[in-house]
DNA sequence: GCCTTATTATGAATTATTCATAATAAGTGG
DNA sequence: CCACTTATTATGAATAATTCATAATAAGGC
């Protein structure tokens, strides 16, 4: 996974993003929302890769706090999906689902199925207040699907 | 948790079960299918605990074995929620889905909202064969919403 | 009761991630 | 533009859940 250079245009979207939030605006930050932005539902390894073609010298460690804090800012969403090391992406202000394929583990974006919040009243909760519903459909991805034939 | 001995009954419709698909019945996996019959939703730290009221030199490691078998035979159902340990329960037949409370981790089992199937029939599935739909509902149980007040 | 093969036991390894602490740099006020 | 405060980043070590390889054991058929 090479970097790409991030334009101008995308670089200022990240910076008044970042200085919304309150956050100051740094070249590790803006390399990894620009990495994330290009490469969704990329693993932290994939990020970092990504951004070293701005930053050669970053740490996986670093990746990682900087990942965690955009995560907690709201710029980012995390996916965890079992059997996967986390996953980013930034569409965070809908509520849309993940597709796994069970062969190749890719990801796909999946709207939601039944109106805007599908799901989001179960019958007996149990005196829980729901707040939200996280989906997460398996299947087999067409090229998957293929190869099995 | 301690354990409470196996009744005689509940015993022997294990066993059938283990034979029915063509395992070996074992003290171990009667132990473990016991245990989380008992604790629905259990860890498997707390499979082991429960597991040692009756064989009580078993390992962690043993009861890691017997629980993915016994999931892999379908006598299981497997839940790996984020921020949890993998959580083992017996009810594997209806497909119903999870609510796990923010505050205290605890999970209730919700049915399904919609039907028999909620939520199988995304919009786009960018040419996936979904197969199932895993919903994980989080929200505040009644306790911890108290406690928050 | 033997014997074959499934099952279990166990120590070590793995993987993703976080933590604590030290070093650095963004933005602000002079 | 410089200095300073505090957010941010760097880094090595630690953690936690789980799996793996291999050796030991025991179920069930004959």
């Amino acid at each position: 996974m090479t970097s790409t250079a991030a334009s101008a245009e995308t670089t200022a979207r990240w910076s008044e993003e970042l200085r919304a939030h309150g956050r100051r605006v740094t070249k590790q930050r803006l390399a990894v929302l620009t990495a994330v932005e290009q490469f969704p539902h990329a693993v932290a390894d994939d990020v970092a890769a990504s951004v070293r073609g701005d930053l050669p010298d970053i740490s996986l460690q670093s990746v990682y706090v900087v990942l965690a804090d955009l995560t907690e800012t709201g710029l980012l969403r995390k996916i965890e999906p079992p059997h996967s090391p986390a996953r980013y992406e930034t569409r965070v202000d809908d509520n849309h689902h993940h597709a796994i394929c069970t062969g190749c583990g890719r990801i796909e974006d999946v709207d939601c199925a039944v109106g805007h919040a599908p799901c989001l009243t179960p019958e007996n909760t149990h005196g829980m207040t729901i707040q939200i519903a996280d989906v997460l459909y398996r299947g087999l991805c067409a090229d998957c699907a293929a190869q099995a034939s």
